[in-house]
DNA sequence: GATGAATGAGAATTCATTCAT
DNA sequence: GATGAATGAATTCTCATTCAT
């Protein structure tokens, strides 16, 4: 409906290019919706093209074929995830590290815990299309970002983040959001829920493991 | 396809037969090797019966549709696992409650890691047909088990692990696996990626993290 | 369940011939019940099996399709017709042929007033598979007792009521009574339904229509 | 097949170019004449679009179901039939209402006897989708006229017909149409036929029946 | 005789995609 | 560019009937 993206157009678009543009978010959100209100095996191009008020020769002709639709959206919650966790780490921490941290992990649980129906779908089309590197890659950035702030507020720790505990810690956090929001978890609101993650965060950066 | 609102039956008949219990065994390999070489969406009903030798009347006799296989997959692999841990976890161990981790750790990798086409598939179909809280159980009480045993091994540790503690690890380790496992990733079979799951669980539980 | 039929047994069935038609008997009664609960695209051979306890395999002994199963519900309805329709005749009437044939209506009103789509499933069955003869000669047997008795009591009628005459008299009436059980018409347990019905027959019989 | 419980809606797409209301009438024309020609038994969807030219999935477009189809051509009938004795009953009668009820019965003797299996078929699925109060409501509508015409044309009768009486004659009538066209008696193109159902209708309004 | 597992042709229905208007 | 009717291959699922045990 409304245009929530490109707040800034720094091209400016002739109106023909707004109106494609305009379109392709409206299907994005009408299948949105039916994921989550319909569920996946509900999901048909007549179908979203009848929630986009659109024909569904024009909906090809933004999109050359269903999964495409998918792949989109996952594209865009990927940016989007990147940004919320980008903007929640900007903002100015009384605490250092420890507060970065948590704000991360304040914005992932907000992100990730919304619409799992939808990007469930949305991922499985991105690496079932042969995209999946770009699904790693966009975890992989949120991770370094947190590394590299841990890093520099961690000045205790002598070496820095290996890529496997990268990949571990951000893996394990995204794990953990996935199956509360999955499950239904009684916990995600809760402050618990969110101490208990920056916990998990927090000590395994903390020290070496002492075997 | 109609919108299977809930959970009914998922057997028709129960077979009472030698030959019978085969046929069911037998569809569901059948199955898994088509999702393993064809992929999930080369799953169809007429060609599990003709890999399966016998016919599509045969298996809808034992099941009532398509999910219900895979629904069947999913529980028996949950239940493969536990077992798995479960033996893993009862061989003995030279050093305690850190070897113990790392038995159920590894014994989790390995199960985790067979046919991840398969299980992918499955645990889909078990979460979208309403079975979802099966697959949180079976996560759950592998927990259990390694929190009963860390307890035993732990008496440094004066409170019982929390809930709250329980899922949040829990679904961290399954949520790492999960994920080495969907993006194909290369440390998969690595010491290294053994050494820091581990190092996750033990230092999660190591100390009160100091904030 | 119970043997309704054959009270007197003139010939003294060996066990084997009487379990036979047992056998026979709760077949049909199943069938019947599904029939009535169920409806007509809800029935099948393994159900009926299944509801009359016995096996497919047992079933296709006593039938040779399923087709034969309405045929025979067909034929028993017909003769259980034709049978109330006599007792009820032959019952002393104290007011003649008026009494005589609202007797006949009343008990037609009751034999085809029940089990609607049993005998509609049935009697499709009967004609689509080349008996629609019996079918009418039922009708035309029941029609002519009461076209006799007509006669017997009605000496003020020059001539004996015509072939046509009594084809669209018996017609008629069931015409009727099927509808009105069709429509669940309010009117099928009145007394002025049945007065109405007699009135059709004594006016259609009392007098040469005066154009 | 399910058991479809209630009537939710026959059409799925409501043609608006002038071609989809042709491709309308063309299926029903086809199912039409493959009842007439095959029988109920030999009708299905595939063998529907084919005759009609089009496509199963075209066919679909129009009618959820082949039930649908059925009914379709039910109320085609039905509106058919009404038309039929309406344009009957206005011709210029010369013997005033006796004339009229010889018209109308004329009209539906023709309208009934025509395609007997088709309106057989027809009409089966209007009842068992739960539209049966569609037939009667339309055979109570020609009674209503016959009645308003009857009245009109008989001042002698004191008292206008009963909503009992109307029920048993109209119900009569169609029974002995629908009975001889099913039992496809000979008596059907006959003048005798003709007349003793005239008979029927007028010595019932006739006079209050002598018991 | 009874059983019930197996059969498989056949029917219904879906849905991604195209293309004439 | 937009429309929406048409396509038809593909898929799910049913059920009358058989036959080895």
């Amino acid at each position: 409906m409304q245009h929530r993206s490109q707040p800034i157009d720094l091209v400016r678009r002739t109106p023909r290019q707004q109106r494609a543009q305009e379109t392709v978010e409206i299907v994005l959100e009408a299948t949105a919706r039916i994921l989550e209100r319909k569920g996946r095996a509900a999901l048909n191009t007549n179908y979203i093209a009848e929630k986009a008020g659109i024909s569904v020769g024009t909906l090809y002709q933004y999109f050359p074929n269903k999964e495409a639709i998918l792949v989109a959206i996952a594209r865009r919650d990927l940016a989007s995830d990147q940004e919320c966790v980008i903007k929640a780490m900007s903002e100015p921490s009384k605490d250092g590290q420890a507060g970065l941290v948590r704000l991360a992990i304040r914005a992932l649980i907000t992100a990730l815990g919304r619409r799992r129906e939808v990007r469930q779908a949305a991922f499985d089309a991105l690496v079932s299309e042969g995209f999946g590197n770009e699904l790693a890659q966009s975890v992989q950035r949120i991770a370094q970002m947190i590394g590299a702030a841990s890093n520099r507020f961690l000045p205790s720790r002598p070496d820095p983040i290996s890529p496997t505990s990268l990949f571990v810690i951000t893996r394990a956090v995204s794990g953990v959001l996935r199956a509360a929001s999955q499950e239904q978890s009684p916990l995600l609101g809760t402050q618990e829920f969110e101490d208990e993650l920056v916990k998990l965060v927090q000590t395994y950066f903390a020290e070496p493991a002492a075997e």
